[in-house]
DNA sequence: ATCATTTGACCGCC
DNA sequence: GGCGGTCAAATGAT
C-alpha cells in the first residue's frame, strides 16, 4: 500500500514535469514567432503550427492525467467508506409499496472530471436535479435508459465543480447490465500517427484489465476489445511502471473499442 | 401523440 | 431537522 502511494506520487510528479517541459518548449516557439514578424517568419510559424497544437494537447493531457491520478486516490478512500453502508429497506413508508425506493447501494462509484460536458456514448435518462449544499452548481441525476426494460442499475450524476476554467465531475455508480446501451455505441477508433513515429499510452480505470492483447471489462464479460495491428503484424505492448491500469502501444496499430470512451482515457505522445 | 426533461414532494440517513 | 437521492406529475420539445 505504501509502495502504491509512493508510486502514484511519482506518477503525478512525472506528469507535472512533463507538462512543465512541454510548456517551456511552447514558450520558446512563441518567442521565436514573436521575433519573426516578416514573411519568412510567418511561413516558419505556419510550419510550426502542428507542433504548437501537439504541445498544447500534451499540456492538457498532462493536467488531465494528474487530476485522474489524484482522483484515483480519493476514490479509493470514498469506496472504502461507502462500502460500509447497508440498505435498511423501506421501513415506514407513507407511499404505496411500489413507490418505495432504495437509496444507497453497494455499487462501486468512480468519478471522472472533464473540462467539457462530453457524451460518454451510453444512453442515459435524466431523472432529477438538485442544488447541493456545498456546491453552487446544480447536480443532475441520470439513470440508464434501459433501467425498466433490462433492469439496468447504472446511474450517474454530473456536477459542475469549477467556474473558470470550467470543470465537470461525472460520478458513475453501478455498471451497465443492459446490452442495449452498447448497441448504438459508435466504435472508437484510435489511430496512431506513423509519420510522427508516435506511440499510444492508454490508461483505464479499475473496471478493466489488460490480458493477452485484449482489454476486458471485469464486470461485463461480454465487453472486450482486442488490439490489432493494421499491418497484420504482432502488436507490441508494454506495461509501463508495472501499472496494470496502463498499456503502452507502439506505433502502427489500430484499435476498435466498444468501451465507453469516458471510461478509457487515451493519451498520445508524439515521437 | 409521444418522449424527455423539469420540478416539487417524498423518503432514508445522519 | 437538514441534506441528498428518487419518484412521478406537469411541462416542454419534436
Amino acid at each position: 500500500m505504501e509502495n502504491n502511494n509512493s508510486g502514484r506520487k511519482e506518477a503525478i510528479e512525472q506528469e507535472l514535469i512533463r507538462g512543465r517541459d512541454v510548456a517551456k518548449q511552447l514558450l520558446e516557439v512563441l518567442i521565436i514567432h514573436k521575433s519573426n514578424r516578416n514573411e519568412e517568419g510567418i511561413e516558419r510559424s505556419m510550419v510550426m503550427m502542428p507542433f504548437i497544437e501537439d504541445a498544447v494537447s500534451k499540456i492538457l493531457i498532462s493536467f488531465t492525467n494528474t487530476l485522474l491520478l489524484f482522483n484515483r486516490d480519493t476514490q479509493h478512500n470514498r469506496s472504502d467508506e461507502e462500502g460500509n453502508h447497508i440498505h435498511q429497506g423501506c421501513k415506514k413508508s407513507k407511499r404505496p409499496p411500489t413507490l418505495c425506493y432504495k437509496r444507497k447501494s453497494f455499487a462501486p462509484t468512480w468519478s471522472i472530471d472533464n473540462a467539457i460536458l462530453s457524451e460518454d456514448g451510453l444512453e442515459w435518462r435524466k431523472y432529477g436535479q438538485k442544488k447541493t449544499k456545498d456546491c453552487r452548481y446544480i447536480r443532475s441525476y441520470y439513470k440508464c435508459s434501459y433501467k425498466n426494460e433490462e433492469d439496468c442499475k447504472a446511474i450517474k450524476h454530473v456536477q459542475r465543480i469549477q467556474e473558470d476554467p470550467p470543470l465537470y465531475r461525472t460520478t458513475y455508480s453501478g455498471h451497465h447490465t443492459c446490452k442495449s446501451s452498447f448497441v448504438n455505441y459508435p466504435h472508437m477508433k484510435l489511430e496512431s500517427a506513423p509519420s510522427l513515429g508516435s506511440s499510444k499510452l492508454l490508461s483505464f480505470n479499475n473496471n478493466y484489465y489488460y490480458n493477452n492483447n485484449t482489454l476486458q471489462s471485469k464486470e461485463m464479460k461480454h465487453l472486450s476489445s482486442s488490439i490489432s495491428s493494421t499491418k497484420q503484424e504482432p502488436v507490441e505492448v508494454t506495461i509501463p511502471n508495472d501499472d496494470h491500469n496502463q498499456i503502452h502501444l507502439l506505433s502502427d496499430c489500430e484499435l476498435d473499442f466498444d468501451i465507453p470512451p469516458n471510461l478509457l482515457h487515451s493519451k498520445f505522445y508524439g515521437g
